[in-house]
DNA sequence: ACCGGAGCCTGTTAGC
DNA sequence: TGCTAACAGGCTCCGG
C-alpha cells in the first residue's frame, strides 16, 4: 500500500519524464477513477495541458498544469503510475490512460501515463487549487519546519489510541499501516497507548522514530510488500528492513520474543509486547 | 472529540 | 480437491 515513501519514490521517478509533457487526452475504462470534475468535463479540461511540475503532499501526487489547475492522483491501495510506450501491451488493471505528446527530441516515440489499479480505489482530481483536496491534511512529517514541538502540540489535548492517531491524515500526513507500526516499535510505544498519557520524552521518541522510518522508506525506495513496485516495475527494498510489520510469530530483533498481531481500529497492528509495553494503568 | 463499523474492490489465503 | 468465506487496507461516511 503506497504510503509517503512509496508515493515520494513514484514522484521522484516520474518527475524527469513528466515535467514539461503535454497531456493530449484521457481515457478510462473505470470511470469512478475520475472523482472530480465529472468525467466528460475532465476529458475536455485536461486536454492540451502541459505538466509544469510534480509534487507530493501526504499520499497525494500533484501534477501542476500550465492552465493553472492541478491534476491530483491518489494511489490508495493498489495504484501505480508509469509512463510507457503506447504500443506496449496493456496490463489487465491499467484502467485509466493519459496520452502524452511526444518529447520534441524523440517525436517518433508515442508514450502515455498509465494508471494501474487492481483494487480500483485510486482517484483522480482536477482542481484549480490543490487546497480543495489536500487542505485537510496535517503537516508533512519530513518537512524541515515540522518539529518535535509540533508533534507535542498535536498530541496535546487529544485522548486517542496511538495507532489511529498516526493513521489520521489530518493530524500528520502520509503515514500508513506499515510505517505506523514500524515507528511505534522504534519509539518503544504500544499501539494502544493513549495519547494523553504520553510524556514529553515519549513524544520526542515518536517524532524521531517517525522521521527515521519514513526516511528509511524513501532511501530504500518503498516497501514492496503487497502490490507496490516502482514505476518501472522494479521492487523497493524497505520490505527487507521492516522490524514488525507482518512479522507476527517471528522473533523481535531486539529481544527475541515473538512479534504479535492485533486489530486496532480495524487495522492489522504488529508490535513487540516486551519492547513496546503498555503501562499497567492503561486500558 | 473520538470510536467502531460498513462500504468500496480484487486477489490471495484460510477453512471446511 | 474444490468450494466459499475471510482477509488485506486507504479513505469516507454514518451512527453512537
Amino acid at each position: 500500500m503506497p504510503e509517503l515513501p512509496e508515493v515520494e519514490t513514484t514522484v521522484r521517478v516520474l518527475r524527469p519524464t513528466l515535467t514539461g509533457r503535454e497531456i493530449t487526452g484521457l481515457h478510462t475504462e473505470w470511470p469512478p477513477h475520475v472523482a472530480t470534475p465529472p468525467l466528460p468535463e475532465m476529458v475536455v479540461r485536461i486536454k492540451g495541458q502541459t505538466i509544469t511540475s510534480l509534487d507530493r503532499r501526504g499520499k497525494y501526487i500533484l501534477l501542476h498544469l500550465s492552465g493553472e489547475g492541478t491534476l491530483i492522483v491518489h494511489l490508495r491501495m493498489s495504484g501505480h503510475l508509469a509512463v510507457v510506450a503506447t504500443d506496449h501491451p496493456r496490463h489487465k488493471h491499467e484502467h485509466t490512460i493519459l496520452t502524452l505528446a511526444p518529447r520534441p527530441e524523440t517525436p517518433h516515440i508515442q508514450e502515455e501515463l498509465r494508471f494501474r489499479d487492481q483494487r480500483k480505489f485510486g482517484r483522480l482530481y482536477l482542481v484549480q487549487d490543490p487546497v480543495e483536496i489536500v487542505g485537510k491534511l496535517g503537516p508533512e512529517p519530513l518537512d524541515e519546519n515540522f518539529s518535535a514541538a509540533d508533534l507535542q502540540r498535536l498530541v496535546a489535548g487529544r485522548k486517542r489510541q496511538l495507532k489511529p492517531f498516526l493513521l489520521d491524515q489530518s493530524i500528520v500526513a502520509g503515514i500508513g499501516n506499515i510505517y505506523a507500526d514500524e515507528a511505534l516499535f522504534y519509539a518503544g510505544l504500544h499501539p494502544l497507548r493513549q495519547t494523553d498519557t504520553l510524556t514529553e520524552e515519549e513524544v520526542n521518541r515518536l517524532y524521531t522514530a517517525l522521521r527515521q522510518v519514513l526516511l528509511m522508506g524513501i532511501e530504500r525506495e518503498g516497501a514492496s510488500i503487497d502490490l507496490y513496485v516502482k514505476p518501472d516495475g522494479s521492487r523497493g527494498d524497505m520490505q527487507n528492513a521492516v522490524v514488525v510489520f507482518r512479522r507476527q510469530g517471528l522473533p523481535c530483533f531486539q529481544c527475541g520474543r515473538s512479534i504479535v498481531k492485533i486489530r486496532v481500529g480495524g487495522r492489522g497492528t504488529h508490535y513487540c509486547a516486551h519492547c513496546q509495553p503498555l503501562p499497567e494503568d492503561q486500558p
